[in-house]
DNA sequence: AATTCCGGAGAACAGTTGTTAACTGGATGA
DNA sequence: TCATCCAGTTAACAACTGTTCTCCGGAATT
């Protein structure tokens, strides 16, 4: 199935890999249009002019990252969604409480590069969340709650699940970064963000009242 | 009532206020992380130094910004939510559309930097939000609806209303960015916030079922 | 075995950055 | 009127930036 790479090949994706990686640690504590070319390269251990052996720029490295952060997620959102029923609220919440986590820095560098100073960074996150979007409304028209609704108004619907989503994963991380991270405080979080969702999804179910 | 400068402290004030300016015109086209000093004083038309006679930092004119974009904005949201009935979803739409229209550039900001990389200022942000959402949550409490409501799920509702308010901004700005600013997109955006709202609303009818 | 390919190194470019110190000249207050 | 204040200036600092061109050495190809 997978053609293994040659020697070459192989180490360029390792270097490359290198790249994203410091990029996204650096990206921490600023934001991607302050991002030094010469920055990266010096925290991966690199001339400088390595850097456009990979990318042509560094907004072409956000534009990278950007697939890295997202890219993989589309099937775990995908069946969480796909649970029925009062589990589907629980369950989703705890994948964002996971997911952020486990990936801190991609959740921050997209949080930060949603509205950030790099155009392109912008429209690849925007056409992720869109794809997000539509697969989310995909999942609900299969609910039996969804009989009666026309395709605009299940979007919207998803749109609004979406955005909840990143707003809860943002306050999730800024859990991570207080001075003393509790498991209280994660669980307030939680605790809010359930409440939330369960009050857009009464909403739905009175939707055609 | 109010004390009239001396001209020292009202040319102080002036050249102030094209340092703000020139920084919000700077910053419709990167983050405030990468937003210089030297950059700023330029556009204004003045040496580099004369910057520290009024911010000690880049960070500090942007927790400036911050104030001018959102202080002024309490009292109209206060009012617009305290609208009873229908109408008060309504109106809460058109007073974003107008204000993103009318200040575009603080929006941009604001969304921009909520999430973005300069601590002071996120932290700026998130008190101004917070004031916002206690002031909704106050209005909601006088709705006859709220009664049998705690104050945490109020608050949660209020969150809710402020985040959804906040996305619907950062929507209407995308419209102006368009090549082709058409007021179609524009009522297409205010379609679809009401609607969203319409069923926040409708799941807070039905809240204490 | 000989040749091409190509990721990375090295050096140099002009231009930029934040911050310091010492200064000028008009407004301010005694 | 005279001394003080202080917003803005000038000059200089070392450090940093993105980008170009030339080169090297090992992998890949023939």
């Amino acid at each position: 199935m997978s053609h293994t790479l040659g020697i070459r090949q192989a180490q360029k994706q390792k270097t490359r890999q290198a790249f994203l990686d410091a990029a996204l640690a650096l990206l921490e504590e600023q934001s991607l249009s302050s991002l030094g070319l010469r920055e990266v390269t010096r925290a991966v251990g690199v001339a400088p002019t390595a850097f456009y052996r990979h990318f042509r720029s560094t907004a072409d490295l956000g534009v990278a990252l950007v697939d890295e952060a997202l890219g993989s997620l589309h099937p775990m959102v995908r069946t969480t969604v796909a649970t029925a029923g009062a589990e589907r609220i629980t369950r989703a919440v705890r994948l964002i409480a996971d997911h952020v986590a486990a990936h801190p820095a991609h959740v921050r560098f997209i949080a930060r590069e949603r509205h950030g100073g790099v155009q392109p960074v912008r429209e690849a996150i925007r056409d992720q969340l869109a794809r997000f979007a539509e697969e989310v409304r995909a999942e609900l028209a299969k609910d039996p709650e969804a009989a009666g609704w026309n395709e605009d108004d299940l979007l919207m619907l998803a749109h609004l699940y979406v955005d909840q989503m990143l707003i809860t994963a943002s306050l999730f991380l800024e859990t991570l970064e207080s001075p003393e991270p509790s498991e209280a405080e994660r669980q307030r979080v939680a605790q809010v963000a359930t409440r939330q969702m369960r009050l857009i999804s009464l909403g739905r179910q009175h939707w055609l009242d």
